[in-house]
RNA sequence: UGCCCGAUGGUGUAAUGGUAGCACAACAGACUCUGGAUCUGUUUGUCAUGGUUCAAAUCCAUGUCGGGCAACCA
């Protein structure tokens, strides 16, 4: 039963021991249970790779749940959103996809059935006055006047919550637990509050609200989830969880499966966090809002939208979840791990092509000037089945400005006056000399060819040091690059300690647009199919802006450079 | 100065009383029609102090440091 969707880690550990002790007679019911009042991001991707990892991993399901009781923040367009990032993902929840409001008829049962147990009561207490009576965690609180109000008042005073006869606020539904517990969670938490404010799914039929408390060990509960995982800031709550799971377990509401009671137990992991990024959904939405990014999918952005437009793959993000592992450690993972797999994967899968990205343009003067040919590439040399392709050849060409230099150092293994290079695919060709513009811009590089080096190579076996990638000129279809970097400067952005707001971090370089040429076949690449420009990255066309006779490519990770690593160094001599 | 949780190389994680391992990163080398990929090698670690034990990263105690908890948010 071990599969390998999810690492060895303690959830699993756990879950396991559950399995072998036969607890909840042995089944594995997981759940992901997003707010949609946002998009979805590289951290909930985690979540959702270990819920319904662990399910799959132990033959079990895991349940979709929009987790809406909050009707302030929450929209449609999030639910939609939410489903096609977990279905991208790769998950799936067959027909167990939920909504918190679906259950607010039972939750509502649920309270008064509290009310007459005498395990809730209603307070009139203002949010101001509570905070006194509250207490604060190095004290106790002390009981709200209305704690002893009789079941009978509270019962009829919440029937009129519930029929709107008073305003948001005036009361609320309080458990009555411990008002002198350590656990502030356990002083009289509210569990219903007054918010006349139609609900995007249940419209108007509410006007009281379950706390999410509240709400989510019945939704647990009733749905007969096993094993209920979240993240470190829930860990205080538990003891409250199980309260709620305690008081279904009395009203005999716990879901049994083959005559086995189901208890929901909840537990706790770290949130991911990824170095130069943020994610905070308040912060990501502020981002958008001040439209410091295009949008929740702007390529930059660590949602799972901006990473599929980016050219990210699901593989790379489940592979990366995987290897972060699951503790209850607040680390902070380093963005290169997170790259190291999407190179990873597309190293395997991406098809290679040409393009050059900052032209210049390169004269082959024995090449005479109507002639042109095509040479042989290979697709992927990670997988001869992908084949070969034939790419144009003429005399004028365009290579990379950085693969020119004038006056190179030492272990510049490119092009320069006198030197000689490999064309890629195509053939040698030595430097004979440059154009220059007024201002002493090179403008073009000249060269003469071998004949004898078509294909690549040469009889004499002589041996060249570099090897660089072109476009034919004549052939070359114009395109638009963009060139994605880290969106912060910072390596945390979200501490905030120093007191920089984490806006000022972002990079000014996070995005560089360029105007290029790429090998004629690319004119045709489906919009998100991920491709390897030689020497350069890994691209995808854009999945909003790219269309037929309009090549725009988004730049998903750049290949390893170790040359540009060694410049950086200064070591370059 | 209450309650809860945590601490293993630069980073992330494994070892469940018995040789501290893996991955990323970094560095060095080999190979190469991508300065890519691949391969080889190197550097760096159990928060501290006691205790239990033949044996402690692991169990216990104390301390230090870090995080969370005082929404009618989730």
């Amino acid at each position: 039963m071990n599969g390998d969707n999810v690492g060895p880690n303690f959830i699993r550990d756990i879950v396991e021991e559950d399995v072998r002790a036969n607890r909840d007679g042995g089944i594995v019911v997981t759940r992901f249970p997003p707010e949609p009042n946002g998009y979805l991001h590289i951290g909930h991707a985690k979540a959702v790779c270990l819920d319904f990892g662990m399910a799959l991993d132990f033959g079990g399901r895991c349940h979709l749940r929009m987790d809406d009781t909050n009707p302030s923040k929450e929209t449609e367009e999030f639910v939609e959103a939410i489903k096609t990032d977990i279905r991208w993902l790769g998950f799936d929840w067959g027909d167990h996809f939920y909504y918190s409001a679906d259950y607010f008829r039972k939750m509502y049962d649920i309270a008064e059935e509290l009310i007459r147990h005498g395990h809730a009561y209603v307070c009139g207490l203002s949010q101001e006055e509570w905070k006194t009576y509250r207490g604060v965690p190095t004290a106790p609180g002390t009981p709200s006047p209305h704690r002893d109000r009789p079941a009978d008042e509270s019962l009829d005073l919440f029937r009129r919550m519930r029929a709107g006869e008073f305003a948001d606020g005036e009361l609320c539904l309080r458990s009555r637990i411990d008002m002198a517990s350590p656990n502030i969670h356990f002083r009289d938490p509210v569990l219903y509050r007054i918010l006349h404010t139609p609900h995007y799914r249940a419209g108007d039929s509410w006007c009281i609200y379950p706390m999410y408390d509240f709400a989510h060990p019945i939704e647990d509960a009733l749905e007969g989830i096993t094993h209920s995982l979240c993240t470190l800031e829930f860990e205080v709550h538990r003891p409250l969880y199980d309260w709620v799971i305690d008081r279904m377990d009395e009203l005999g509401m716990l879901k049994s499966v083959n005559g086995v009671k189901i208890r929901p137990r909840q537990r706790e992991f770290a949130r991911l966090n990824l170095s130069y990024t943020i994610m905070s959904k308040r912060k990501l939405q502020q981002l958008v809002a001040e439209k410091r990014v295009s949008g929740w999918d702007d390529p930059r952005m660590p949602t799972l939208a901006g990473l599929r437009r980016r050219g990210y793959t699901p593989e790379a993000i489940r592979e990366f979840a995987r290897r972060i592992g699951v503790t209850k450690f607040e680390s902070l993972t380093d963005m290169a791990l997170l790259e190291h797999c999407l190179r990873e994967d597309l190293n395997r899968r991406a098809p290679r092509a040409m393009a050059v990205l900052r032209p210049l343009k390169l004269v082959i003067e024995n090449y005479p000037d109507g002639d042109e040919e095509t040479f042989d590439a290979v697709n992927n040399p990670e997988d001869p089945a992908a084949g070969t392709r034939k790419v144009p050849f003429s005399r004028e060409l365009y290579i990379e400005r950085d693969d020119f230099m004038e006056n190179p150092p030492a272990k510049f293994h490119r092009l320069a006056p006198g030197r000689e290079v490999r064309l890629r695919y195509a053939c040698y060709v030595t430097c004979t000399g440059v154009e220059k513009d007024s201002a002493g811009n090179v403008t073009a590089v000249l060269c003469k060819f071998d004949p004898q080096s078509r294909g690549g190579g040469t009889p004499d076996g002589r041996r060249v040091k570099g090897t660089i990638h072109w476009v034919s000129a004549r052939h070359a279809v114009p395109a638009e690059f963009r060139l994605y970097d880290r969106l912060f400067t910072k390596e945390n952005p979200a501490d905030e300690s120093d007191g920089s707001p984490f806006v000022d971090h972002i990079n000014p370089a996070s995005l560089e647009t360029v105007q290029g040429w790429v090998e004629p076949l690319m004119a045709f690449a489906a919009p998100g199919t991920p491709v390897q420009f030689e020497r350069l990255g890994y691209f995808c066309p854009d999945l909003r802006d790219a269309e037929p006779g309009k090549a725009v490519f988004n730049r998903s990770v750049t290949l390893r450079d170790s040359w540009a690593r060694a410049m950086k160094a200064g070591k370059e001599d």
